[in-house]
RNA sequence: GCGGGUGUGGCGGAAUUGGCAGACGCGCUAGACUUAGGAUCUAGUGUCUUAUGACGUGGGGGUUCAAGUCCCUCCACCCGCACCA
């Protein structure tokens, strides 16, 4: 018997509470699991398969957060009873290990990021398994272990060979006092994390993927996935698709042109001035003298500014007249070309035409500065503000009378038969930088030769290892630390006696997880990232869960990379994730996010140690919906771990812990049928939902029943210990044993429940005068209207209650109410 | 500003197609067992009211025999995007 001391605080003294022993059961259980592959998964089985996948995490410093085991059990939870109802499943779990916590313990400490990164995957996988979780961690995977990226690499040189990743000028965080590239989130307030020096804003050559290529299939395919509709509409937003028209114009006075794109190509006769942004090519050189100085200040000054300053804080316009005018092609008319900060370099082309009486920010801006606002299309008070809805238009020669629609066909109609624009397609997706100026990354495997050619590595010398080196120091020069280590970068081609350099650049973090859910299916192979017949049967995923945070980016790009793969046919679906959710966030009890910072982070070890994994397990799935954010309660804990002890006691004797004899192989009075068969369907349809709150509390209703009853057959004891397993698996794999089995309980069949036991002989219904319940009655489950109408009207209350009154309408629903009209 | 979502007891949350609001848990109250109780078991617990009864799902209005659920309108909060032409 296990014997739990507590300390009461009050009397200063050991209170014994007896339970079972969680710490022996939990490490007795662990252990036969490991031992027996009890989770190993056949790849090749002839059973139907089910995936289910969670986020595979970075293996951080502090190790796993609460927040974890939420996703992680939802999925457990699934993959055993998929198991249970004869499924073969796949259920992996691995390291996302590549990142910039470990490149700063490097920079910082001069100690290698890989042993820093194992360090700390051998304690998240120790937390993990110490959880219970059924992964089979034969296919554990790890980012950063070369027969991994060899196969990132792999992906990269194909996108490379098709064309989808090219080199670029972008600009980067440049600190020139750490001689570093910093990521956004080093950089606060304008100056380095670490030491706060000034940063700028420096251009570099960059690898670029060319993910705009596939904007239109990302988009689309949306429709067939069963996401969440806020995330698939965060993609849709983030993908920014909108269609319009450019439109050529040209310069008073010069040669050149400079294009706008425009989605309402109908406005084309309201246009009174036109903007370039300011970083746009043409500003220079058609400024005129007299206004060269107040454009030079302007562009100095928006150049000062830094990005959330051009877009967050940026409420008021700001702009400059250039001294040159754009010929609007559609009239002919001179429109003022002006400077502004409102127009993008990086949307369109960096130049729009101005419609003022439609466009709410052309408006303002026409307003502040007092340049005309010509209307074309019907409805708007043009002293107020710009219209921007339908109505018929004006001003507009041959589009006058046309409506919105109609108008923008006939003005594409007109620019692409006068060669003055056509019609287009712009997005809001930018291409992917995909270089990081790091050591502790994927290499990308490129070659710089001497004559100015790149190439891609050759395929049979992947993977491009990662050299270990005691200098991850910065370069200086603003390339990655790898640039440090002469003897890796310079190679010379072995058939032509060219010298070369390696790109220097490595792989973002997101690199490696854009695969990843290919690799577990076949983690092994040397030849290929995964057998393609595997890949067939076990594609697409089909749970796969994590947090919000990944709605945009991981996803999109996983999904980029899978498009990819699919069209040079090394997978066999358009799309990876079949169903996709979002588990909440778990938050401290004081109902902020936990952060050290604010003290009210919970350990994981600690409430594994003092309640058990299972309640941990239980607590995180009972304490509401699961894409619901909320609290931790430590009082919601302690149930949890007291609805366990109940079961327990429910089924094992206090004093030698052997089966209670309330458990027997016959009952005299089946008492517990109905809620048996509720529990099953009940429980059976809420995890096939993820709604674990619902199903756990059903299992509580049983429980509270069994106590009632003076016996509990065997069957019913079975089944509940087998709907109780995929929430608290250790409990009922000890439990299991108790009732006299050898074998594991996680492949044991499911519990079926019967239709006909949920239905009684007589129901209870409700008599209601006037929509309010004044009475109830047993009837007959098969009772007609009729017959609930006459016995409503009988019932002796109500009789009371219509006294003086007179029927009007009697409404009867069979099997639930009466309802009695009168007054 | 745009897009998505949420609003139910003291708290976390339940509630098929509109059909008994508050399942289950926490907390609280009382009782039992106890040297003891932050263990366990039993009962109670939306608000107001003397029982009867009345009121009650963010506010207001509507449809209906019947509304947490459907419609209109307003408010609050959360998440994402943020001058995207």
């Amino acid at each position: 018997m296990y014997v739990r001391k507590m300390m009461c605080e009050k009397k200063k003294e050991a209170v014994l509470i007896m339970t079972f022993d969680h710490k022996k059961v939990e490490e007795k259980w662990r252990n036969y699991w490991l031992d027996q592959k009890t989770f190993k998964t056949n790849t090749q089985t002839n059973k139907e398969k089910f995936y289910v996948l969670d986020m595979f995490p970075y293996p951080s410093g502090s190790g796993l957060h609460v927040g974890h085991p939420e996703g992680y059990t939802a999925t457990d939870i699934i993959a055993r009873m998929k198991r249970m109802q004869g499924y073969e499943v796949l259920h992996p779990m691995g390291w996302d290990a590549f990142g910039l916590p470990a490149e700063q313990y490097a920079l910082d400490t001069g100690n290698d990021p890989a042993e820093f990164t194992k360090h700390n995957v051998d304690t998240f996988r120790r937390q993990i398994q110490e959880l219970g979780f059924s992964y089979d961690w034969d296919r554990e995977i790890n980012t950063t272990d070369p027969n991994y990226y060899k196969w990132t690499q792999w992906i990269f040189l194909q996108l490379f060979d098709k064309g989808l990743a090219y080199v670029d000028e972008v600009a980067v965080n440049w600190c020139p006092a750490l001689g570093t590239v910093l990521a956004n989130e080093e950089v606060i307030d304008g100056v380095s994390e670490r030491g706060g020096h000034p940063v700028e804003r420096k251009p570099m050559k960059q690898w670029m993927l060319k993910i705009t290529a596939y904007a239109d299939r990302l988009l689309e395919d949306l429709e067939e996935l069963d996401w969440p509709e806020s995330i698939k509409d965060m993609q849709r937003n983030w993908i920014g698709r909108s269609e319009g028209a450019e439109v050529s114009f040209g310069i008073d006075g010069f040669n050149d042109e400079f294009t706008v794109f425009t989605t309402r190509p109908d406005t084309l006769f309201g246009a009174t001035y036109a903007v370039l942004a300011p970083e746009h090519p043409l500003v220079n050189k058609i400024v005129t003298d007299d206004q060269q100085d107040v454009v030079n200040t302007y562009i100095n000054q928006v150049k000062m500014k830094s990005d959330l300053e051009r877009t967050d804080l940026a409420k008021d316009k700001t702009g400059v007249f250039t001294g040159a005018y754009a010929i609007n092609p559609i009239n002919g008319e001179r429109l003022p070309i002006w400077v502004a900060d409102y127009v993008l370099m990086t949307y369109g082309s960096g130049a729009i035409m101005a419609v003022p009486a439609h466009d709410e920010r052309d408006y303002e801006f026409a307003k502040k500065y007092d340049l005309s606002i010509i209307p074309v299309v019907e409805g708007g008070d043009m002293e107020k503000e710009a219209y921007v809805g339908d109505g018929q238009h004006i001003n507009s020669d041959f589009l006058n009378g046309l409506n919105k629609e109609d108008g923008i066909k006939k003005a594409i109609e007109w620019l692409e038969a006068n060669q003055k624009g056509e019609k287009k397609v712009t997005y809001r997706l930018r291409d992917w930088l995909f270089s990081r100026q790091r050591y502790w990354g994927e290499p990308i495997p490129v070659l710089h030769w001497e004559d100015g050619t790149t190439t891609g590595v050759p395929e049979e010398d992947l993977p491009l290892v990662l050299p270990k080196t005691t200098e991850i120091k910065p370069s200086g020069t603003g390339e990655s630390p790898l640039a440090n280590i002469a003897d890796w970068v310079h190679v010379t081609d072995p058939k032509t006696g060219m010298k070369g350099r390696r790109e220097t650049n490595t792989m973002p973090q997101w690199a490696g997880s854009c695969w990843y859910f290919l690799r577990f299916i076949d983690p092994d192979n040397t030849e290929k990232l995964a057998d393609y017949e595997a890949l067939k049967k076990w594609l697409p995923v089909d749970v796969y869960i994590g947090g919000a945070e990944h709605a945009v980016l991981h996803l999109l790009y996983a999904r980029f990379w899978h498009k990819f793969l699919y069209d040079i046919g090394v997978v066999p679906t358009k799309e990876p994730f079949l169903k996709l959710y979002n588990q909440g966030m778990i938050l401290g009890s004081n109902n902020e996010k936990m952060s050290k910072s604010k003290g009210n982070v919970v350990n994981p070890d600690d409430i594994i140690e003092s309640h058990g994994a299972d309640t941990l397990r239980l607590y995180e799935m009972f304490m509401g919906p699961l894409d619901a954010s909320i609290a931790w309660s430590t009082n919601g804990l302690d149930g949890a771990r007291r609805f366990l002890d109940r079961v327990w006691r429910l089924f094992v004797t206090d004093e030698d812990e052997v089966l209670s004899n309330k458990v027997v192989d016959s009952v005299t009075e089946d008492s517990l049928e109905k809620v048996y068969h509720e529990t099953v369907k009940k429980v059976t349809e809420n995890f096939e939902d993820l709604r674990y709150n619902t199903g756990i509390s059903q299992m509580m209703v049983f429980v509270n029943e069994a106590y009632k009853a003076e016996e509990m057959s065997k069957y019913y004891a079975e089944g509940f210990v087998k709907l109780l397993s995929p929430i608290a698996p250790h409990l009922a794999e000890e439990l299991w044993s108790k009732l006299g089995h050898d074998d594991s309980i996680a492949y044991q069949t499911w519990p079926a429940f019967d239709e006909a036991k949920l239905i009684e002989d007589e129901v209870e219904v409700v008599i209601q005068v006037m929509g309010k319940v004044r009475a109830k009655m047993l009837v007959d489950k098969n009772a007609t209207k009729e017959e609930l109408e006459k016995k409503a009207l009988e019932n002796e209350s109500i009789q009371e209650r219509l006294e003086g009154k007179t029927v009007r309408k009697v409404i009867a629903v069979p099997g639930k109410l009466v309802n009695i009209v009168a007054n």
